[in-house]
DNA sequence: ACGGGAACTGAATCGGAAC
DNA sequence: AGTTCCGATTCAGTTCCCG
């Protein structure tokens, strides 16, 4: 760290420090997210250490009287409000230990008429040793700084017990003001405005961090990557600031970084600073796989590519970047080879591979299955080799609408 | 009520006035449970007519300040205290307008100690444009009189993820002593012993008391009975005697009795009390389909609709023989409608349905797609819809290789 | 700029009609 | 007779508008 810098203008860096100390380096009104998940006053001294056990990470939260602790907690607060913009927000993560007192001090600091959400992130957990109800929630506080705040509307799908036919209906009011269905002259229902889906709620099943994910780091208290994730892209648009005061092991501003937010970090700790610095350099690959791969479990939308083939006779391959399947049936006596366009690559890159595999296997006829919409030229055919390419449901219905 | 009674021992009754008073006429240590569902300091008056309309039941809300209200709950939970018995506990319910207050006064009178849990009850609810998250949980603290408190575990269905299978297979060790699963002299796996399940967790999703349940008695805030239900049985035997201090149309008595506990109920409207004693003599509960049978018996997609459907903006379809989506964008402002052919339907069946509820819809174009070969014709289109019929990769593909 | 009341929203269930 | 499907009903909803 520079300390010649008047202030912490730099962004995408992590600093050690207080950061009540830290933060007043930072220029007022420049945040646009606050994240924090500070100690939880759980009056014990978290440790834990790394995979190959080099290293324990610890930090203290004893802290012998409520007093103390909100104390502490209020002074940064204050400081951490002169940083936001008009337009920012703040997530404060709790449980159940101090959430009343975390609550109050907000409400305190930022204006009871600034209060969002309780957002309460729910997880599933094994155990049961303790008598009474198994914890398996904590609590994240959203406060505005303004009315003016920045929001993103996310939805989610209807619940399945929805008629969702009849949400399509326009409603009116009847002679008596009742709410009721429209309909035309004859007496038929009129269809209203196209439908979003459900604004998401305030309460989050997220899955907590599975003890052997590759995600885990060693930190205590880790937060998964997809709660991060789905904050960041709530309340800011892209090279937006977000300032995670208490940072630990990074995850905050991994997050930032892989949806292309700038970020400024912040621990007392050396060996979490460290932590965090390797985590944002080499891992945000697999970070970023791990967020997709969360994300597509999330929406339940996971799929085997060879459901494209579901009712072919064929024999998968597997580990061809050129092959998906050869189907049983030849034609003219060479393999019919088959293959599905990837996310990650476009139809010609696809076509060039399979045209290549095609030739090396002699096969003279082979489908290509377009699963994105791209309007780019194929490369030529070779060999003499039929190459057809076949469209996904989704693709036609797109290009369709397209029209 | 008679007024020449020393203290309530008559229980199973309802008694009209301010709690504070009535609470005093009670035994102390006597009370094995306390639930109250106090006003939420929602700052708003609350009222809502009855079925027939006959009767407008309200109640006021509003109380300028956060002392005021403090104040009000903090003398009444003192007396509460005096009320319980040693394993007794207490759960107040209360919602994001004052749960840090809420909180903060029950860490007061009964203990940090003694706080157990804070349960979160989520459901989902019809929703309304609002900038920010869709609030639908609410709070209850749960805290009890001493660590001694009486409490009996609930278990929960093991979540769809788990391999029961698995679960209930008994283990033993082999001669290395490792654990494995125990066989029989066929080499056949032995079940063992039921297991209980997971143990409950302080998360609870209860469907919201919904506008045409029969429970409902038009009460404004009324609670469904199954959340009662949950409370009662986890922190009480039967006989026990059960205080609500605020029990509006006396769903926490009607529980309570339909669970053969005992039950004491004040509330300070005539109204209420008289709803309360008529639904005490006639209890209904609703038999909620969500609950019974559980939300996954509802949609339960084939993953061959999700997989044609991958990568367009829509709203999924159940329960609807004729549509399984529609597009999010809309043609000519008409819906259009997205419907995929079953294993157990002829194209021909499919289309029929599709252009069925089309036609229903007003939709002008429509997307049927094909997942079988089939050489038959379609039914003629009407109502001029523009049905699309696309067809899956293998279909193509196999269309391709017959010719 | 506010406080308060009127106006309006919209999806989630259940209940019962329709098949 | 058992499913499937459709419509009623609600507002610990919100927003807007007016004085």
């Amino acid at each position: 760290m520079n300390s010649q810098q008047a202030n912490m203008e730099e962004l995408n860096t992590l600093y050690l420090g207080d950061c009540l100390t830290e933060m007043r380096k930072i220029r007022p009104n420049s945040i646009d997210l606050i994240y924090l998940d500070p100690p939880f006053f759980t009056e014990k001294k978290h440790s834990l250490k790394n995979r190959d056990g080099s290293t324990t990470f610890s930090f203290n939260d004893i802290w012998g009287d409520q007093e103390s602790y909100a104390l502490f907690l209020h002074e940064r607060l204050l400081v951490m409000r002169d940083l936001l913009s008009d337009t920012g927000s703040i997530f404060v993560h709790c449980d159940k230990s101090a959430n009343h007192i975390v609550r109050a001090l907000l409400d305190a600091v930022f204006g009871a008429e600034n209060f969002q959400s309780e957002i309460i992130w729910h997880y599933k957990r094994w155990s049961n040793a303790k008598k009474g109800l198994l914890p398996s929630h904590q609590n994240i506080y959203f406060f505005s700084k303004t009315k003016n705040f920045k929001f993103r509307k996310v939805f989610t799908a209807y619940s399945d017990a929805t008629n969702l036919d009849q949400i399509l209906q326009r409603r009116t009011r009847n002679k008596d003001n009742k709410s009721v269905y429209a309909r035309d002259a004859n007496g038929k229902i009129e269809i209203g405005d196209a439908k979003q889906g459900v604004p998401l709620n305030d309460v989050w099943d997220i899955p907590y961090l599975n003890p052997k994910a590759k995600e885990r780091v060693g930190y205590p208290t880790q937060k998964p990557l997809l709660l991060l994730d789905r904050i960041i892209e709530l309340v800011t648009d892209e090279d937006d600031v977000v300032l995670d005061p208490f940072c630990g092991s990074g995850t905050s501003c991994v997050a930032a970084k892989l949806l292309k937010r700038r970020y400024l970090g912040i621990d007392q700790s050396e060996d979490a600073i460290n932590l965090a610095q390797s985590r944002l350099q080499a891992p945000v690959k697999t970070d970023s796989a791990l967020l997709t791969k969360g994300r597509d479990s999330f929406a339940k939308q996971d799929s085997v590519i060879l459901e494209c083939l579901k009712g072919l006779a064929f024999n998968p391959v597997n580990r061809n970047q050129g092959i998906d399947a050869i189907l049983i049936e030849q034609f003219e006596n060479t393999p019919v080879l088959v293959k599905v366009q990837k996310s990650d690559e476009t139809l010609a890159e696809a076509a060039t591979r399979l045209l290549k595999a095609a030739s090396k296997k002699g096969s003279k006829r082979v489908f290509l299955v377009q699963t994105l919409i791209d309007l780019n030229d194929l490369p030529p055919s070779r060999d003499n080799i039929d190459m057809i390419v076949i469209q996904t449901p989704s693709v036609q219905i797109q290009a369709r609408s397209l029209a």
